[in-house]
This record gives C-alpha cells, structure tokens and sequence, in this order.
DNA sequence: GATTGGCACTCACGAACGGGGAGTGCCAGA
DNA sequence: TCTGGCACTCCCCGTTCGTGAGTGCCAATC
C-alpha cells in the first residue's frame, strides 16, 4: 500500500527529473503529480527511497535525483509502454520505403532513430556471419589482374582486386567464375568458406562435370588463379572490418547537454568514433523482439558512467542479423526512446525481409 | 621598415594567439619573440594594425586577437611551409598502404587527417563524373528480377535491383550483359550514360555484329530488358547521392574546444551530419595541388563564422576527383594544418593512382 | 621621425560577502 | 499513518572590491 505510493514518488521523480532536469523536490512532486497526500508524506517516502538506493540529493537540501538504480526499477517495473502514434507510424514508414540499397537503410535508419529520439543513434551493419552468399562475379581488368566481387544476401557487396599468376582468358575466366559460384551461392558464408577451401585446396582431380572442364590449359590457368581468388574471397567474407561497421547519427543531439555538471560530451565523441567500442557499447541484443536498456555505470565502460544504452537486434525473423539502438543521458526518456528503437527495428526488419 | 616590423608583430600575435589560447599583449609578445624593440613599439604597431583591421580587442584592456582578415593576411604572406618531418611521411605511408578498397582508403584517410591536425576531418569520396565504368554485371536473382551491378574505375560499387517484364534465360542475359558493356566500359559516366541511352532507345534494328546477334526470342526479351536495366544504370550513375558521401573524423576534436567563450560546437556538429552542407563548406578544390583556405565569415554559413576550412583537391593527376580537408575554428594552426593536409592528399592520390 | 620609459586609466576576473529561497528532517498532533 | 509546522542547511545569485594585465598617451631620447 505505502510500498505502492512509493514506487509512484520514484516514477514521478523520474518522470519529472528526465522532464526538466533539475532535482525535484517534494512540493514541486505533489503539484505537478495527483498523489493524493501531503508533501511532507512525500518527504518520508523520499527518505525511505533514498535509504534503498533509488534516489539521492546532489547535496544536502536539494530535491532528489534517481540513481542508476532507481532509473533501472523504473525500467523494469514503472513503465508502462508508450506505443507509438499513427502519424508516427506513418512517418517512419515512408521514411523507410524510400531506400534504394543496404546503405541507404542502415543511413536512414540512424537519421530516423536520432530524430525519433533526439539522442545519438546508432545502427550496425548487419553481420556477415548470418548471410548467405548470392553471387561471385569476376572481371578481368588486365589478364593477370583480376576484380572479384562478392555480392551477400544482405545486399553487402565486398570487392577485392587480385593478381593471378598466368593470364586468363575469357574461358577459363567463365570456367572459374562458374565453380565459384557453383560451391558457394546459397550457402552461408561459415559453408561457402568450407566449400570454397575445399574447391582451391586439392590439386585438379578428374574433372567431376564434363560440361565443365575445359581444355588442358585452360583448366591449368583456372587452378592456377582459384587460389589467389578464393583467397581474396575467404578474407572477404570473414573481413573481420565488416562486423565492426556501424553508422552513426544524431551527435548533434549531444550538444543540447552541455549544460549539464560535468558533461562527458568529450568520451562519448570519443566513443562514437571507435566502432569497436560503440559495438561492445551496444552489447549482445536479445536475440527476441526485447528492448535492451543499460544503464550507467551498468555498461564496460567507467568513462560513459552517466550514459545509458537502448538497444535491440533486428533482421530477418528471430534471427538477430544486427544491433541498433540509441545512446544518451542516463537521464533519458526511456519509454519513448524504448518505444522508439522499437518501432524502428521491427521496420527495418520489414524492409530486409523484403528485399 | 616599420611595414616588415608590423608585419612581423601580426606573425607574433597569430603564433601566440593559436599556442596560447589567449588576447596576446605588448608584453608578452617582445617577451616570447626577439623583436628588438619596446613593449611601447609593439603596442604603437599594435594600435596600427587594429585600425587597419588586422587585430581587435576584445574589450578595453585587453589584449589583441587576430580577425579573420589578420589570419588571412597571415596565411597569405606570413606563411612559411612547414614541410612534414620524415616520420610523418613515413607514418602517413605505412597507415594509407594498408588500405584494402577504396572505402578503406578514404575512411584510413579521414582517421589520419584528424590525428595529424587534432581537427576534424572530412574525406569526400571521389566523385563519379570523373571516373569510368570499368564493368557492369548482370545477375538473375529470379527469372524477371536482376541485380544490376556497375564498377566504376575509382573501384566504387553501385547496385541495383530491377524488376523485368519477361523472364530473361541465360542468354539473354548474356547478351545483354555483352551489349551494356561493349557501350560502357572504359567510358567516362557521361559518355557511357549517353551510349547506354542510345543502346534502349532504338528499337532493335539490324544485328550490328553478327556474333553477338541471337535467336528471334532472345532478342526480344533482351530489349524488354535492356530498359530497365539501362535506367537502373543512369539512375546510379546520376545518383546525386553519390557525389555527396563524404567521411568525416575527429569530431571528438571538438570537445577540445568547448571551453572556448561562444563555442559554436552544435552548429558545427550538426554541419557535420549534413553532407551536402559539408560539401559545400569544402568548396571547390583548387585544380592544381593548391591548398585552399576558408577563413571565418569568408565561408558560407553565418553560423560557422569562427570556424576554417583548410581543403584541397586529391585524385590523379590535375584532374582533382574529389575534396579533402578539415574544418577547425579560426585559431588554428595553419602552416601545421596545411602541411597536413597538403601531404595526406599527395599520398592518397598515389594510391589511387596504383590502385 | 622613430623609439622608449613613464604614468594614469580601464576593466575583466576572482574572492569574499550576504540575503533569499527551495528543500529537508523532525516532531507533535490528528 | 498522515499532516502541518518549524528550525535548519546550503546552493544560488547578485554585489562589492582588490588585483593585475594591458592599454593609450606624452614627453624625452636617439
């Protein structure tokens, strides 16, 4: 009963911290919130709150700020979802529909989500490892020198270029463009890679399709060049540089809290440059619809102790392909930034799905 | 004469202004610099060059500040070249050699320029009306779905998705992917936008080349999908998208500078996610290896009105591809910025040129 | 005529001071 | 268990004031 009215003081405090910044008093609490009692009774409460943790006075005979613990009950408990309206929904759809490739979406992604939320977002690249390959192509741009470009489902295209040892013709050009894509299309990229060592590994065997085989020297200038190119291919696909790729947006909205004490504006732009940090930042996304919140000091890294990270997986099914989310002030509005993330993840999941 | 001394003492006044952060006085600057002559000289000069425009006072009694017409005068005769020690070249070398493509190289790039001036970087991607079509290729994903892919010779990759009217068999697609290239490649995308135009436009008239002629109905599901295929080409070559990425670095430079009175950071961080804005703050390269500089209110935009730009084209040749440079505020080290700049472009210029 | 030392003046900056006020904790009464 | 009252704390903000760096001007000097 009493335990009830508490747990309204902490929302109420959290909502009207996050809402004007300031610590808030018991006076102000009852003014602006209809609990039914007296600010003195508030004061009790608050003293109590204070005593477990979820709140505390900058000093003392200043009004309450919550803790990161106090922010966490919130989360956990005190929100209540705050779905999104139809124009937003709207919004976000047409904002969304206009992509035209993988780029553009990951890039309208984290413009939306910032602008959404007013934070700085952030959207991952959609992992290689869960991809499948849709086509290998190469070019001859001089006979010994060839382009390989690898085209994943996803939409990813990654390009090497490669120096073979003998000059290829067109023949033997098709022949092992043809293998190629015979071992790996369709497959994930763990399997191509599998497929695609096993193609370049053993020496030319018996020739296991007649339609295939070419004459004698063209399949000598085939075996000769596969190895250059599956390696090129292999170091393509597990390019550890592409599950590090992130887009940023929204820094901007990190200038709106200088005002702020001792505003850590100077290791988050740090931060957002180091995409290594940004992805550990974003953590491991449920692998379900759930919206990930850390809070604070709850996060790797000392630094960015009063900044908070909302974050979810999206992609295909439950099949978690990446992470994007959102990333700000502990103190934060974390049913609309929750809201939010989670809209825009569900679309662009819609989006992938489709293309 | 006196002409060289005020000269002399303006050079003193940008010198300590940039190192120290501070109004620079009379005292001080004999002090710091061997002048030979009085405080009371100095500040006699001093008195000259504020009426003149070179140096303001931010108050009474204080001492003087550079304007943006002293930094220009400064920059424009006051500068001596500061060439790059041999471990900065070295440096520069081996952190552009490892470069894989050419997203790499330009976001290699941007990390180097903004370590090298602790300033903000921006990289602008070489731009597509200078580069060739080095191939294109066609991929049936589904029968009547292809994956347009275009190469471009600076090694960028765009990728379409077209839908077509009749399901295409591999000849077909063969042969169109015979015809789109014999049109294309090794053309500037002007040129190949206008031959691919012709190659749809027409209908099909007599076979120009008997080899590349198919049967009745190849022939007729080819045209069928020359349109498509060949609008989805325009579109990427015409992408207006494409001239305006840009890569940009160090915005954690930034928050070095938040002490500073006014500091304008919001306005420069939401330039910053603004690519056309950034572009159009780059300005036009200098075609030959000229290092342009943009001072304060010389820019376009009011609100960067403390802010400079140091830029210059890179690219093969004289024929400058594309922008780099960094924006910092106006008290900033130039001849150490320019340097900078002028060496991280010459380098990636060569490999490009290797590329 | 250029340079210099001297000197009075200006004014930003920081410290010290003090009232106002928001907020608290506690207590006694309902 | 809640409430009103009350004394107390201490941040905030405006004011005052001394200090010192820096200037402009002027008369003397080279």
């Amino acid at each position: 009963m009493q335990e009830e009215r508490r747990l309204a003081v902490l929302r109420a405090i959290v909502e009207d911290y996050v809402s004007t910044e300031e610590p808030v008093g018991s006076k102000a609490l009852v003014e602006r919130h209809r609990l039914g009692v007296s600010p003195a009774t508030v004061r009790n409460d608050m003293a109590v709150l204070e005593d477990e943790g979820y709140i505390a006075q900058p000093h003392t005979s200043a009004g309450r700020v919550p803790t990161d613990k106090g922010y966490r009950l919130f989360v956990d408990r005190l929100t209540t979802v705050k779905p999104m309206t139809a124009a937003e929904k709207r919004a976000i759809a047409t904002f969304l529909d206009g992509a035209v490739d993988l780029d553009d979406v990951v890039g309208r992604s984290v413009r939306l989500l910032s602008q959404l939320t007013r934070q700085v977002a952030v959207v991952q690249y959609p992992v290689l490892s869960r991809s499948t390959v849709r086509h290998v192509e190469l070019v001859a741009l001089v006979p010994t020198r060839l382009l390989v470009v690898l085209i994943l489902s996803t939409g990813r295209v990654e390009q090497r270029v490669v120096e073979v040892a003998e000059p290829m013709g067109d023949e033997d050009l098709a022949d092992l463009r043809r293998r190629v894509n015979r071992a790996a299309v369709g497959e994930l990229i763990s399997a191509a890679a599998d497929a695609l060592r096993d193609l370049a590994g053993p020496p030319p065997g018996p020739a296991e399709d007649p339609a295939v085989a070419g004459p004698d020297d063209a399949t000598r200038a085939t075996s000769a060049a596969s190895s250059p190119v599956v390696e090129a291919l292999l170091e393509a696909m597990s390019d550890h540089r592409s599950d590090e790729r992130v887009a940023v947006g929204g820094a901007a909205n990190l200038a709106r809290h200088v005002d702020s004490p001792d505003s850590a504006v100077r290791p988050l732009l740090e931060a957002l440059e180091e995409h290594v940090v940004l992805l550990k930042l974003l953590g491991e996304a449920g692998a379900d619809g759930a919206v990930t919140v850390r809070i604070g000091r709850e996060g790797p890294y000392e630094q960015l102790a009063s900044t908070s990270v909302v974050a979810t997986g999206y992609g295909p099914r439950d099949d978690a392909l990446a992470t994007l989310g959102v990333v700000g002030p502990t103190r934060m509005d974390y049913p609309g930034t929750m809201a939010a993330v989670r809209a825009v993840a569900r679309y662009v999941t819609r989006i992938l799905d489709e293309a």
